[in-house]
DNA sequence: GGAATTAGTGAACGCTCAGTTCACTAGAGC
DNA sequence: GCTCTAGTGAACTGAGCGTTCACTAATTCC
């Protein structure tokens, strides 16, 4: 941290202060640890600030509320589409996505959604923004998967909606949020095998659908 | 409401008082009418207790806090299994079924979701409790309307899973969750055509999902 | 270097509400 | 009628939100 350790005046405001981008930073920062530990409920302004030795004053001047912070706190923890593993499967490339994916959920970025579902900020624009990057990163991710698999030669569906591209995600954060922030390795395998293989790639879906023969 | 309107004491205390379940369910009354005007966010013990012409301790003596209040308040919302309308078809079935959620998730249902989800309450007994009846009556509706389809021939897959019946059900409540409570047609009708149609007839799938021809 | 401006700070404030306690007393049961 | 129990308005404490303020560290400009 930035402040030197020297001996300090009792009256922090003689102290040296930050200004601007470093100042923000430090915020940030102390906000994504605070939100780690307490998660969005247990989260206050008062002790963001206090972590970051600022004021509170000064985090008003920057953000408006809890929710536009964390917003901003977050929104760099979304992976990148070419940090993707290839498997050699769709099927083992969708359980490799979904796992980073609960892993990020299992951290801030999954108190985030649980923050901001939780005050109905659903017009709110940090709302609106970390929704957005969060559902168009997934569906993006999902294409770039499935278009990989077709390129392999996979059997797979050409013309998924965005809908069934989003559907595994969807359930995940839904399950994060009803179940809590650790996901067993079965849940990820329910979720790729039993709803994203047989709308993604429903040729090659497994045996978790039999087909009932038609009624003479 | 059961209190008299006659002449009462400036205190009070020395009116006459409810009891037992009487004051029970006129709590749980304004409890649901405060969640339905504010939200869960929104909604306080203390007004509460004023719209329900009740003590605030007498709020504490039955319920340990506001997510037990909610859950008892809306537990009773969910809808039977016999009284879904048979529309001749699994697709038309599911858009009724889908949509009478809607509607549930429009009112006090959606914002006890909303709350419990909110405030991480996921090992919370009230939040199990209602994450159990929703989820398991939304499989037990769903499973009805698949084995009608059944009976009246149409080609169904036989051994969907649970998470394939609950998936639909998942995505319309992050839906709410993220987006709102207004729920477009065009998006019910997307669930049911897009993910819930093909996971619970394949055979049955409409256009929406065009394979891809195998790799020379 | 000095002046002017700006942003950052600790302290303080008022407000709301959660959760609790208390003395009084309406209701219920015998 | 008596005893016991649950319900009540009032009051309380403490936490945290959002705001204001006087002071002053930082930055910019001449």
């Amino acid at each position: 941290m930035g402040i030197p350790a020297v001996a300090e005046p009792a009256d922090h405001r003689r102290r040296p202060r930050r200004r601007g981008e470093t100042l923000r930073a430090g915020i940030l920062d102390a906000a994504l640890a605070e939100l780690e530990e307490t998660g969005y409920a247990g989260m206050t302004m008062e002790r963001v600030a206090e972590r970051a030795h600022a004021g509170k004053a000064s985090l008003y001047r920057h953000w408006n509320g809890k929710a536009h912070l964390v917003f901003d706190a977050t929104r760099r923890a979304l992976p990148e589409p070419g940090t993707l593993a290839d498997t050699g499967s769709l099927r083992g490339d969708l359980l490799e996505l979904m796992g980073l994916f609960a892993h990020l959920l299992r951290g801030p970025l999954g108190e985030a959604v649980r923050g901001i579902v939780g005050e109905a900020l659903a017009r709110e624009p940090s709302a609106a923004a970390l929704r957005r990057e969060q559902e168009g990163r997934a569906v993006e991710l999902t294409r770039s998967l499935v278009e990989r698999a077709a390129d392999r030669g996979e059997n797979v569906a050409s013309g998924a909606t965005e809908r069934q591209l989003e559907a595994g995600h969807a359930i995940l954060r839904m399950h994060v949020l009803a179940h809590g922030p650790d996901v067993a390795e079965e849940t990820l395998v329910g979720i790729v095998d039993e709803v994203m293989m047989p709308l993604l790639a429903p040729a090659s879906r497994r045996p978790a659908v039999r087909l009932r023969p038609p009624r003479p």
